[in-house]
DNA sequence: CAATATGGAAAAATCGATTTATCGCTTGTT
DNA sequence: AACAAGCGATAAATCGATTTTTCCATATTG
């Protein structure tokens, strides 16, 4: 009996109005719910729409109403916990608006970010999430400026004087991932870093190299600035090591650089924390399971989603006012993968002089 | 100079055709490539088109169009690397041939699942690229069937009746897993596998079961069906080995298997490949670097998606015949997480009996 | 009882495009 | 010179909704 609606054409609100008896303005009134409808039609209608199926087409709709209930988000890349974790929170929170969400990936390039953001703004969305291959500064940001959308970005970002900013408090975190190492008794640390994202960066640098000398001014801080891409960093580091350097403790600023760490050490056969302690900013579901277990920041994910998605729709809305800046505070978990120095055979051995 | 435009409204076709002093029948038509348009009023358009910075608007244009140039994707999470990848190369190969790629997350629940399907048949789009949460027979595929929507079917699925489906070859993969494991000298085999998936799971299993009795008839294989949270398979494992139960290897059939299986292992003090293997079906980065590195099923991910829209593609230009079921071969790589049976401490010590 | 107010619904305009039908003009044919 | 054909372009219809305007009854008021 319904076998041959299968391959019909949709019905569209003229049909419920025809199968209805009414007019296609009161069908469009009945699904808004508004009240000056005859009971007995908006029975009526009812009725049809239950019996035809129908639904109304969003894009549509949209197209009449002007503004389209649609959010755009970018990230870098989708082959990540943390930005899939980040699609997943923020299409849950624009689901709960009554908004699709509709996310793309640059794959880590500037211009390909500045052509999704045209196809977005093409698409007309209401709002974008950004999170920047590189920092707040990049052609995608200023798109977006010039053609005057209302945007969040996120992550990779500092205060902006143009957008809305939320990101982790990756300057705290740092600080304090530099204390738990310089307790620990490590005067020589050397951290990881993308060379790329020049401030974001540098900001965490300052914060941990700050916030060490300060507790141990005769702590030495050594820093590998380098590409997110595996090769180039895995031969910055394994010069670093082949030139006798003999840090006591690593702190990478980015998860690919503390899964390359790790297979440094592996390479070298030295073991976490033994030979040498290591800590990762950002947390992955395989470093709590692994052996040993890796210390990482854990930034809040969620928290940033759901402050970000806040602020875009305050903005959607009207409201004016200084664009602003939220930080939000990271947890930074210590696990097995940090020790005190000098307990194991290589550094026992051959301490750096 | 450009400054007061920001906020104006965005240019429409009227206004190019107002511009270049044309209707807008042509600059439509301009903007098609019609060839019977005069030179002169095509560089009119141009100029006009550049002048007020015009683009089409996809969505107004596509509700003409009938058929609007967009592909659904429906994966059960974002977070994981597999489902990351597969969203990466869909996007790609979508916008290849000028459609967009809309993205969803069912979260793992079959409800979300047909919630998001309706959502994308009320979109319109030109077809689905489904991961099922579990299985080719659910109720999201039931309502692609019952609204004559076009889709593939990918990862989770066997060949089916209705629709096209692309997957992993991890039948055969499985028997080769086996294959390795019984050469080495493993006669006794836990493998996990989840219990939601039956039909999947369950010829991955038969494969592996019949290809290793068949090269050593006295293998024992165990099997732990779970859920995919976490804790249920923590336990459910822990109480296997609590058993007394001593396999020298394990096969998990998901990626939070493996991770499970390394977790208990590490609680237990076991050490791959002394006390333990284990090979994972699902590969992911961290497994080349943590030590011992973990062998694992690569999925052809990228070759999927290819195929997926291959044929979903020529379904969407009309090509008929009956549904067909792609399978793309895995790579099995063994990494330092296989060994022989009978060299580690606690198999030496406590043999099976 | 005529004039006005009002409630409810239909008709028409609109959003931003594409597509079809139509029209005016030039050219070619007889 | 008259008519058909062809080229280019425009007007109008369309997609599927929403919103504004118009309109017809009925109810209220003077």
């Amino acid at each position: 009996m319904v076998h041959r609606e299968a391959h019909a054409r949709r019905p569209s609100i003229h049909d419920v109005a025809n199968s209805a008896g009414v007019s296609a303005a009161t069908v469009s009134k009945v699904l808004q719910g508004v009240a000056t409808v005859k009971p007995e039609n908006v029975q009526r209608v009812f009725d049809a729409v239950e019996l035809l199926g129908y639904r109304v087409d969003p894009l549509a709709s949209d197209l009449r109403r002007a503004k389209r209930r649609i959010i755009g988000a970018i990230v870098p890349e989708f082959e990540s916990e943390f930005f899939g974790s980040v699609i997943t929170q923020l299409e849950r929170l624009a689901e709960q608006r009554g908004y699709a969400l509709v996310a793309a990936s640059s794959r880590e390039s500037e211009t390909r970010e500045k052509e999704i953001l045209a196809r977005m703004h093409d698409w007309r969305v209401s709002g974008v999430v950004l999170a920047p291959v590189r920092n707040e500064h990049g052609p995608a940001a200023g798109f977006m400026k010039k053609n005057g959308m209302t945007g969040v970005l996120i992550d990779r970002v500092l205060a902006d004087d143009a957008f809305d900013t939320v990101s982790a408090d990756s300057v705290s975190a740092s600080a304090e991932v530099a204390r738990e190492l310089v307790e620990r008794g490590h005067r020589h640390i050397l951290v990881l870093g993308l060379g790329e994202q020049a401030a974001t960066v540098r900001a965490r640098l300052d914060s941990f190299r700050e916030s060490a000398l300060q507790l141990a001014p005769d702590t030495r801080v050594d820093v590998i600035l380098s590409e997110s891409d595996v090769e180039p960093l895995r031969s910055s580091l394994r010069d670093y090591f082949a030139k006798g350097e003999r840090p006591t403790a690593v702190y990478s600023l980015f998860l690919r650089g503390t899964l390359v760490a790790l297979s440094e050490f592996r390479r070298r056969g030295w073991h976490c924390p033994n030979d040498i302690s290591l800590v990762g900013f950002d947390d992955a579901e395989w470093m709590q399971v692994t052996w040993p277990a890796i210390a990482a920041v854990v930034q809040p994910v969620r928290q940033i989603a759901i402050e970000a998605m806040d602020v875009l729709f305050r903005r959607i809305e009207g409201e004016g006012g200084p664009p602003m800046a939220r930080l939000e505070p990271c947890k930074v978990l210590m696990r097995e993968s940090v020790g005190s120095p000098g307990s194991g055979p290589h550094s026992g051995g051959g301490k750096r002089q």
